[in-house]
DNA sequence: ATACTATTCAATGTATTTATTGATTATAAG
DNA sequence: CTTATAATCAATAAATACATTGAATAGTAT
């Protein structure tokens, strides 16, 4: 057997992308970047990290081609190289969650620190939603709303939120949703929603998981 | 935001996970563990490492909880923890094929160095296995082959090839493929076969590129 | 008990990653 | 041409991971 080297090269390459995501800094940025496109400055303001740091980490990332750079002016705009690494993401995270218990005391202790952050299940909005009780956000980026959200959610990404306050009714309970279960966005929309004086609460799991109970999907 | 520290310690989770294929050993390792359950002087074999080295991954990967043990006798026989890990494998895989071009140009220059190792295509073989000209073998281990496979196809996992190589037929061809196109099985089947006098040859992708092709599938 | 064996543990030195700092490049504007 | 700014590069120190070695542990068999 002489493919003794070429094997070793080849789970050598494997490794690279394993690497990427053996950082929790390369994960958080990975993260962000899953939401949108953003600059290294933005990056960095986003995760409280030197500038330098982050490009050093966003080089990595590009060496093992998870993400790709668009310059424009002085800014170099980075993005995810493909949507497989959301997918890598997701896996990442399930296997966390599913298997290390830590997480889930993590997100417990968390949880039960914040009053009523307790995640709404799948049945119960579907069926409040068609009585026409809650408002259903969907806090991702335009792109991933477009190729697939709950039905009567509204698209409003985090970043716009704070604009968009007056576009909900008050009496309404707004449930939000995002990516994944450990998707922190949901977390900070219903954390921004309660400060300013509506009732929100967080959809158990993300989109991929009603995907995958086989519930209804608008798509635009 | 009072979030900064439960993000931190969510992503340090998230870090383990993806520490554990990070490095090619523990990558070489999990496949090796998605064929089958192992213990660790057999996985010291087939990678050509030092026991205690092995043994010392396996700790890692078992404390990210990728594997889970059984001890038998003196024997403790590790195996992957979820199929999720499958997954992730496959996704790294994915993200590696599809955006490193050394890995491309290293299996090319592999693939020409070996004559004729080219792979058939999911459409010839479907033509062809139709005329009942090839022998079609999968070499994944039972439960995977349980759970889905080309129809047709007879199920020899590779340990047990030399074994059974008289239930091939010496005038038809032999395609083999396993679990996704970088499963290095299907690679040293064709191999052992070719040694053996058989004709032999891949086929493109493996199981999971076959079902993405929306072609038909067997189930036990 | 005793010897034997598969695995794990512990300790060491080495290699690799990581964060930090300051200098450098590339682009835009005055 | 000079200045200002976003990003990268380069060099260093600190932290972490890795392979290696030999001892310890836990089961089996005699």
């Amino acid at each position: 057997m002489s493919s003794g080297g070429f094997k070793k090269q080849l789970f050598e390459q494997f490794a690279r992308v394993g690497k990427a995501v053996s950082s929790a800094h390369r994960l958080e940025i990975l993260e962000l970047l899953a939401q949108s496109e953003r600059t290294v400055e933005a990056l960095a303001q986003l995760t409280n990290l030197p500038i330098a740091n982050v490009s050093q980490h966003l080089q990595y990332l590009r060496k093992a081609s998870l993400v790709s750079t668009r310059k424009v002016g002085l800014y170099v705009h980075y993005s995810l190289a493909t949507p497989l690494v959301i997918e890598l993401l997701l896996t990442v995270q399930k296997i966390a969650e599913l298997q290390l218990t830590e997480v889930d005391e993590l997100v417990r202790s968390y949880l039960l620190s914040k009053d009523e952050l307790e995640p709404v299940s799948r049945a119960s909005l579907l069926e409040r939603a068609r009585d026409g009780l809650v408002t259903v956000l969907d806090v991702r980026p335009p792109e991933e709303y477009a190729a697939g959200h709950v039905p009567g959610a509204v698209n409003i990404p985090l970043k716009e939120l704070p604009k968009r306050l007056r576009e909900f009714k008050r009496d309404h309970e707004i449930i939000a949703y995002c990516r994944g279960a450990y998707c922190l966005l949901a977390f900070e929309a219903v954390a921004q929603l309660r400060a300013n004086g509506f009732k929100a609460r967080r959809l158990e799991g993300g989109f991929p998981e009603w995907r995958n109970a086989a519930l209804p999907i608008a798509t635009l």
